[in-house]
DNA sequence: TATTACGTCGTG
DNA sequence: CACGACGTAATA
């Protein structure tokens, strides 16, 4: 699945937390949606109201009130089923990456792989599956690749960097689908900041994992951590529940600067010795694979969902 | 089967 | 420690 913030605010400028950027929203960062609380998005709706009065002038009080008071996930309570047609919407530009969402140790077939882009395989196939064209005129151009090429360039900046192309023409707004890449919403109408956890089409049946199932698998993994008592901050083996389990591979967190860059960077050790080094780009290796087995983000990750203000894991669920 | 990249080990 | 080489798990 995938994180969307849909910034969609009828009849006015997007709200304080999601400025303008129709050109490239960019990543907002799964920490920024998951931190995004009630409480803070009640903030930001005031002082959006407070500060814009020519703005909020048409929106009658009890507008205002109603708005504010729409759950984070209105709908989510009805069905397990995703409520709107967000299949191929596209958060990070690229294909859905392996991360480490249920934990380092607990592998889950199914799930694409990350389809890193590599400015030296000009040649190579990249699967145009996924809701932005990943063309040459787009961000894979040779430009955008040496724009990002910046050694301390955060995975966000490499995302602004990135060429996506409008998703309206200069000067329109865009009442429907906000990232370049998102299918309008038709008439359904979702309060700013609402995240919308999607599934990608990635190829037949190529995919097991759907919305609900990622869904519970956080829920039921951050619920485990709550009812057991705990204070989530075991072991990953604890975590998973079995201290025997084989030892297998950890997945790149897939949040961290380095794991949102989209590409190598070519010059250092890892990308020149990759034939026989086997190693990913030293600016793309995930800061929690640096770290020793153990301490993992996962934890508060999980603890972010459960003990966040507002219940935005209910609304997840 | 090919590719990617994590984990480990030897070396300096 | 960093680095390179390698085995190999995971995935396309």
């Amino acid at each position: 699945f995938r994180f969307v913030v849909v910034d969609e605010h009828l009849g006015s400028p997007p709200p304080p937390l999601f400025p303008p950027q129709d050109h490239c929203r960019g990543w907002l960062g799964i920490s920024a949606c998951l931190f995004l609380t009630q409480m803070e998005r009640y903030r930001s709706f005031a002082t959006f109201y407070k500060n814009s009065t020519a703005a909020a002038a048409p929106f009658p009080q009890t507008a205002k009130i109603a708005r504010i008071a729409t759950p984070l996930f209105p709908s989510a309570r009805l069905s397990a089923m995703p409520p709107w047609p967000c299949d191929n919407a596209m958060l990070w530009g690229r294909k859905p990456a392996t991360v480490n969402v249920n934990g380092p140790h607990t592998h889950r077939t199914g799930m694409s792989r990350a389809e890193p882009v590599n400015v030296h395989m000009s040649g190579k196939h990249i699967p145009q599956d996924s809701a932005l064209p990943m063309g040459a005129d787009n961000f894979l151009s040779p430009l955008a690749a040496e724009q990002c090429r910046g050694l301390p360039v955060t995975g966000a900046d490499c995302m602004n960097r990135l060429k996506c192309p409008p998703s309206v023409p200069p000067g329109e707004v865009d009442r429907g689908g906000t990232f370049g890449g998102i299918p309008p919403l038709g008439g359904l109408s979702l309060p700013p900041g609402v995240i919308v956890m999607t599934t990608l089409h990635s190829g037949a049946g190529s995919s097991g994992v759907t919305m609900s199932d990622s869904a519970f698998q956080i829920a039921n993994v951050a619920a485990d951590c709550q009812h057991s008592g705990s204070s989530c901050s075991g072991s990953p083996a604890a975590l998973n529940g079995n201290a025997n389990t084989a030892k297998r591979k950890r997945k790149r967190c897939g949040v961290c600067a380095p794991c949102r860059r989209l590409i190598n960077c070519g010059v250092c050790s890892s990308c020149r010795n990759r034939k026989t080094g086997h190693q990913i780009c030293k600016f793309r290796k995930c800061e929690e694979l640096k770290k020793k087995p153990g301490s993992t983000m996962e934890v508060g990750f999980t603890h972010a969902l459960t003990h966040m203000p507002g219940g935005l894991l209910k609304w997840a669920v």
